[in-house]
DNA sequence: AACTGTCGTTCCGCCAGCCGGAACACCCGG
DNA sequence: CCGGGTGTTCCGGCTGGCGGAACGACAGTT
């Protein structure tokens, strides 16, 4: 049955497990699973067995519920330090940060997310640290940059699947009012966060495009304490900048 | 055939594709996976294209190797997010960080590296971020204190396997001093990284252990510049501390 | 205590679908 | 043009995934 391709159907399930486990999900019983993937609890053991083998999943030793284990932080961490684009655009974002004295995030988009790949801090000489920090996409910076620059269809999609959780008592929860942000996002280059995701933490957001294909693919952002500028000087002084090393990253970047 | 449990052989040999990726290999051509793993190019092309369809591998464009995907960043978060211990342990890790105004980071031990899972950043009202880095052992302050602390078989088995790549000149390269340093960590009940890791930075860790097996899960840590205080003040003002809060933890949280 | 409802686990016969060899289309360097 | 490297598709053989059913353990209810 099924569409198309050449794919194995064994892995497929296997995988749907795994999509399960969301951030706000604590955790699944076998039959569970079972259950909502659709298969026989004795498939779903098998498979389960099978992660639990790997540690890409654990059972919580008091609950007994299934969870996802320690071996996908190693899978995550293998990815960013082994990625093109995190790798070509490191040397942008570092100078940039250095010479302005500022620290900026670079955030890569997957489905209705955006993830977080690396920060490089600011003027002191700290780490240079990669991780994942994943989060949704309407209430930062970098979510909303995103949104506003990649094609139609896929933002329609986005839209009709978010859930415009509030964060803050700034948090957007209306979809006309993203969809104005957007506009105006679009016009100006770049997109804001003005304490939507945390008190007293505003951001800009610059989308970074897929040279090949031309869609959106991530973003850059630059976030700052209220106390230290107002989203007015914020703009003025970085925006510029912000979205010219976004342009300068998505023509050298492969991906 | 095989060893023993009720296993799935077909996810068994689709994560075996997975665990081929480090974090220093750039990325593998389909032939080259199949060869690897041991199963025929047309198995390895069903596998890979079922990861590719869901987004866990993608093909980089301009090489046309297969690489890990966004996907596996998703993952990687959810499992960070639902974690019980770092659920567990977050009100204590915050609760010392802002009496003592300094950031503690908390890591999981997987096979043979630490991977940062929690980091609450010092006095200041910053995002508590949470997020994945991985390392080896040996250079780090978590690390050696999960080695020190763990059964000798198992530390054994990482010792042989462990490569001692130097991150600075101060990196421990030679296994006879990392045992003696594991010794003394043993004593101390904490380990120390004396700019190990990077330089200018030193940090002390202490060990995290299952409240059920009894093992060795992870380790807290705390590292600051030398220009803040040399590693005679780290460990006057902060060990004692450290251990204490490492040894409240694994009483209190699950895992 | 016996009953009832979960849970995870194991056994087993059946047939879906994984398997790998071979042939295919492609691209590049010689 | 050809040789060696990709990735891809086709196909028959048979492995191993499949789910129903039965089992042992545990927890809550009666």
């Amino acid at each position: 049955m099924s569409g198309k391709a050449n794919i194995s159907e064994s892995l497929a399930k296997g995988l749907a497990i795994l999509d399960l486990f969301g951030v706000e999900d604590a955790g699944f019983t076998l039959s569970e699973i079972a259950a909502r993937v659709g298969i026989s609890k004795t498939s779903a053991h098998r498979y389960v067995t099978t992660y639990c083998e790997q540690d890409y999943l654990a059972r919580d030793p008091r609950s007994g519920l299934y969870r996802l284990g320690v071996r996908t932080l190693a899978l995550a961490q293998s990815m960013i330090e082994t990625s093109e684009l995190v790798r070509g655009l490191r040397p942008f974002v570092d100078e940039a940060a250095a010479r302005h004295g500022i620290h900026i995030d670079v955030a890569l988009l997957s489905r209705d997310a955006v993830y977080l790949v690396y920060r490089r801090d600011s003027a002191d000489t700290r780490v240079f640290r990669s991780f994942s920090y994943a989060s949704s996409l309407h209430y930062l910076a970098a979510g909303k940059a995103a949104m506003a620059f990649m094609e139609p269809r896929a933002l329609a999609g986005i839209m009709s699947r978010l859930q415009l959780t509030a964060k803050t008592d700034r948090t957007i929860t209306d979809k006309a009012v993203l969809e104005a942000e957007l506009a105006e996002a679009r016009e100006l280059g770049y997109a804001k966060n003005n304490e939507e995701s945390l008190p007293g933490l505003i951001a800009i957001g610059a989308p970074l495009f897929s040279l090949r294909t031309g869609e959106v693919v991530g973003a850059v952002s630059f976030d700052s304490s209220t106390a230290t500028y107002s989203m007015q000087e914020l703009e003025r002084l970085f925006a510029g900048y912000l979205v010219e090393l976004a342009k300068k990253i998505s023509a050298v970047v492969s991906l």
